[in-house]
DNA sequence: AAAAGTTAGTTGCATTTTGCAAGCACAACC
DNA sequence: GGTTGTGCTTGCAAAATGCAACTAACTTTT
């Protein structure tokens, strides 16, 4: 159990947004969940135009929270490889429930087909697969 | 379906953190979700400390999504009830799946054992009860 | 019916967080 | 050894947040 300060009151969901409550936390955990992308460089291109401040602190906040790992890279003096935790890999149902509700509530929007797929038609795998650190969506690196 | 506007990329979870992604939105929600609590006042007093301008504030970004519905209180001029919407309604699953994840998570958090015990054993008869807008909670008015 | 209290806000201002651009140290490549 | 790639940090402007004071409308009390 990680050791977060408690800020506003006991509530779980009040301390959880202390960690995971802005634009760009809950960005990188799906990437780190569904891709196979786990550099920093990867992150930062991920499609919304995060900025490498804001990356770098986030990163940091998800490290100390004990939502992510950060090792050396193999074979690259300089790179490192983000990684979710086990706990991190428990955000699972949390994001694909939430992704389904945004999909059903706003026009417009929508997940990779892929996930999308798994989440309505066979839910138990695709909770294996994230359980196994096995990608869903392969991107170019 | 609510329009919204896309701002960052088509993703689903990118969208849906435009609207609900900061550290109050999701707390009005569990109020409105879980308890028998929907006034101005209710919501302001509900332990966390927001401010009267904020949740003012995320009150109408959540009725301009489509999450939340306002109307006249019965019986009192000036008090307007604060309600969830059919979409803001199946919010909970995502609620409840990231609650005990925070509980789980982190140390010295807590959801409300009536929520908890029906999370864990009865998880069908929580989500029969968030859909009948019956409170799991009753707090004092 | 005047006075006092509630309710749901708004306004102004100080503080904090965010966003953008530039810079920088180190590693790898050629 | 010069160039490119990587993972940052720094500086500064803009936006969001937090706090306290104020207000308009309605209710209750006297």
């Amino acid at each position: 159990m990680a050791q977060i300060p408690i800020k506003r009151s006991p509530c779980a969901i009040a301390n959880g947004l202390e960690i995971l409550g802005d634009r760009w936390s809950l960005l990188i955990v799906r990437d780190l969940l569904f891709t196979n992308r786990c550099e920093f460089g990867h992150l930062l291109h991920a499609g919304e135009g995060i900025s490498t401040n804001i990356l770098s602190d986030r990163l940091e906040r998800l490290q100390t929270a004990g939502v992510i790992d950060k090792s050396q890279h193999p074979s690259h003096g300089k790179k490192y490889r983000y990684q979710l935790t086990e706990a991190g890999l428990k955000l699972a149902p949390t994001l694909i429930e939430f992704g389904l509700w945004c999909c059903a509530t706003f026009d417009g929007v929508r997940m990779p087909a892929a996930v999308y797929d798994l989440a309505v038609n066979n839910r138990e795998k695709l909770l294996a697969m994230v359980a196994a650190r096995q990608p869903v969506i392969e991107l170019p690196l």
